[in-house]
DNA sequence: GTCTATACCTGGATAGAC
DNA sequence: GTCTATCCAGGTATAGAC
């Protein structure tokens, strides 16, 4: 249970890894020779190779937690947050045109695999959903919320698909202008609740 | 060079699994067992697990293409060629929602894998990109064609990896109908040059 | 806690009989 | 064209010395 400092930099190390690698592409051999120690050293901290997995989401998640409830701690308006969001992409720009998006590709692996792990990749996707349906509630969008939530996520992971296949071209920072151009239009029809629709 | 009846139920075969399990999961014996032949008679057919990969590949570039071009020759108009495109993720929603889309799961896995039959799988986006620009062209874009058709693109992938982590919801039918309406505001920016903004 | 050595299995690839 | 037998590399996992 305690973090001990090796414990610490595998789980480091894999989280790369897996990132840039895949899952099942990286070895312990690949993970060890990052870390400096030597194969069967690693049975010491972790029984197999699921339990470096579980380890990996267990500390992306309370990551990505971390950083999504800061904003609010801070005490950034909802809509703000949303925008933070957004523009993510931007921050990772390197990262997701060489590898994509880390939540995606790893949960798409390990679904293809048949892997019990994809239930903590789905973990990861409730998290950003859930978090982004709290934050259009508090814009007005209580009805839409979910939807929107939705939205921005499968944009995101489409952005970021298409960023990795074609890494050279301004796409990414385009999108993420339409991205956040949509965030005003929807926060905009809550202030108007005169639609020309009906 | 001839397509010997084994020979194109290996393609068969290996396409299904590289889609369903992936390329680097789908093993010769996955493979062999499908078509009912040994393990070692593979090799008379390809000399590599490369080489079925390529095949693979010329065979979904040969078929995607097909079905794109058999719309226009139908003469169907443009708008209503990009509206087919975007359908596909209905007629397909089965099999996007148990392995996502074949496509951009694949090129991720190359990708990560470093492998040379990325380039092909980019080819696959590219059949698309370009057709689709030519549909905006035809549509009056000319400036925007290919950023449309990359929004398109992108828009179909996030659904499909969102789709395929949420299988059991309605959010796929949802964002058709969301991708079917944005089409319909660009064709009509066409026609109605007159705009608010600005 | 870390190492070396090794068992065991899977998967790609080859050789050669039929 | 198809089969069986076999080799070899790489990867997970274990045993036991230090």
């Amino acid at each position: 249970m305690a973090a001990s400092a090796t414990r610490e930099k595998i789980i480091v190390a894999a989280d790369r890894l897996f990132y840039e690698r895949g899952f099942d592409m990286t070895s312990f051999a690949d993970v060890a020779e990052v870390v400096g120690i030597s194969r069967g050293n690693f049975y010491y901290h972790f029984k197999s190779k699921d339990e470096i997995l579980n380890a990996v989401m267990e500390s992306r998640l309370k990551d990505r937690h971390q950083m999504l409830e800061g904003w609010i701690k801070e005490g950034q308006p909802a809509k703000q947050c949303v925008a933070n969001f957004i523009h993510i992409l931007l921050t990772n720009r390197k990262k997701i045109r060489a590898y994509g998006c880390p939540v995606g590709t790893l949960f798409t692996e390990l679904s293809k695999l048949g892997h019990p792990g994809e239930e903590s990749a789905r973990h990861l996707f409730d998290l950003f959903r859930n978090w982004l349906r709290q934050r259009f509630m508090e814009m007005g969008q209580t009805k839409d919320a979910d939807r929107l939530a939705m939205h921005i996520l499968a944009r995101s992971q489409g952005v970021a698909t298409l960023a990795n296949a074609y890494p050279d071209e301004q796409f990414l920072e385009a999108e993420v202008d339409q991205m956040l151009a949509w965030l005003d239009a929807v926060s905009d029809a809550d202030i108007k609740p005169t639609q020309r629709s009906s």
